[in-house]
DNA sequence: AAGAGCTTGTGAACGGGAGAACAAAATCCG
DNA sequence: CGGATTTTGTTCTCCCGTTCACAAGCTCTT
């Protein structure tokens, strides 16, 4: 047993005994909750937890969160648990913590204000390597330290200080045009927090934070629960409305 | 045709046409996306667009496209494509964004008072009904020309307000409680920007932003990329560390 | 030392969403 | 007026992710 670690390029598409290597996308997306609740679980002097325990503090079906943990390799014990340290520092591993990333932020508006200043940022491996904006007004200004220089100098920032995420948080309107000079300048995963969609090159990552989106979804489901609350006459009112819009289009 | 709209609680699961009635989670987290995709070709004075047309400038595969909008009903005209105004008023309702949804800000420290500040938010259909820390010294302070409250006014300011979604923007270690006094107050939505899991009764949704994970998430394929790059050398050296690493546990 | 009691790791069943493909409708054009 | 063209709405298939259930393996107790 114990595959040790099926990492490496997948050299084939052949039977191999593990498909390749590549760990299921929904299952990275959890990796980072397990690794908050391990340093949390570390602090407090934990030595072990099972996935029964760990399933409780980081809400995810104890049977998913073995699997995904199995992805990783076979860490944990039997009958007793997962070593708690050894465990955060596999996760950390995996997930690239284990050096740390700088990260430019573009569009120093509120957000980008906000974000600059924030500073649970290094204490989770990531530092913030420099500050751009477009705005000539702001350039100079200090925000956790970090001074901000104009959009011009991009690539010469990203190249020098080995750059390779960008944190977007300009203006829905410049969010194009500022991804494009983010990849050129050498950027391969971009975070963007501007409510536009950007369209990059293969090879590129790019994960969206949209306030309002969140904000939506939660309303629709808001407004079922209002309906369910005042029973069938509201749905029919919904309905109604339904029928009278279809009226002229 | 036309089922001109399938609302009402599912009254039994039995084999009805559609399936009861419900839009897919996936769908409902994307009809957002085509609503700002519309409202923008709305302001740019197009009056139709193709399923083709809306798939491109959403970054959406043109038949997952088409589907989604089938779940809201039949709108569109086969051989022309979507009336912009319709459709657009058609998901806005749909999400119910026909009316407006007071929502309360809780923890006014950078990104609390970034999101206090920012201006889409109303223009989206959702206003800043109320801001609120613990922090009696913030008491007062206004932001976005809403002024601040203290956290023991919640349960009035709620009531008094109609709200129902609440923004959670405090510490990590004062989510769950403040979580809890939200719901106590009668919030039944929570954006949960805290670095927390948060637990909630059944019948409360939450949905979270966390940067931290969005970024640890775009650090794994990073990570990923860059073995690639200096090829199967690098991948040997991770394989190392993990077998000194299983040295003692 | 053997059995009892946990807890992991995983095989298998299941459900939902994504994408391809096509039939049905509407317009356009000769 | 009929056929060509366009584009929707929908069916079907495939794949990924979730969940259940259980054998394998570790520890502790007697």
């Amino acid at each position: 047993m114990k595959p040790v670690s099926n990492h490496g390029p997948d050299p084939s598409g052949s039977s191999e005994d593990r498909a390749g290597r590549g760990i299921p996308e929904a299952t990275v997306a959890r990796l980072p909750i397990y690794l908050r609740a391990l340093t949390l679980l570390a602090e407090r002097g934990v030595a072990t937890a099972s996935s029964e325990d760990l399933a409780a503090t980081t809400g995810v079906n104890s049977a998913k969160l073995r699997k995904d943990l199995s992805y990783l390799g076979s860490y944990g014990t039997r009958g007793v648990g997962y070593d708690v340290e050894y465990l955060r520092y596999q996760i950390a591993r995996e997930i690239g913590l284990t050096q740390d990333w700088p990260v430019v932020i573009i569009g120093l508006g509120n957000l980008g204000q906000a974000l600059a200043n924030y500073a649970g940022f290094g204490t989770r491996g990531f530092r913030v390597a420099a500050l751009v904006d477009n705005d000539r007004a702001r350039v100079g200004e200090m925000y956790g330290g970090v001074g901000v220089r104009h959009l011009d100098e991009l690539d010469e920032l990203v190249r020098e200080r080995d750059v390779s995420i960008g944190v977007l948080t300009t203006p829905a309107a410049a969010a194009q045009p500022v991804a494009d000079r983010l990849v050129r300048a050498g950027v391969t995963s971009i975070l963007n927090f501007a409510p536009a969609v950007i369209s990059v090159p293969a090879g590129v990552d790019v994960r969206k934070v949209d306030l309002s989106i969140e904000l939506q979804i939660l309303a629709y489901h808001e407004l079922r629960k209002q309906v369910a609350g005042s029973m069938g006459a509201a749905t029919l009112d919904l309905d109604d409305m339904v029928a009278r819009a279809v009226g002229s289009p």
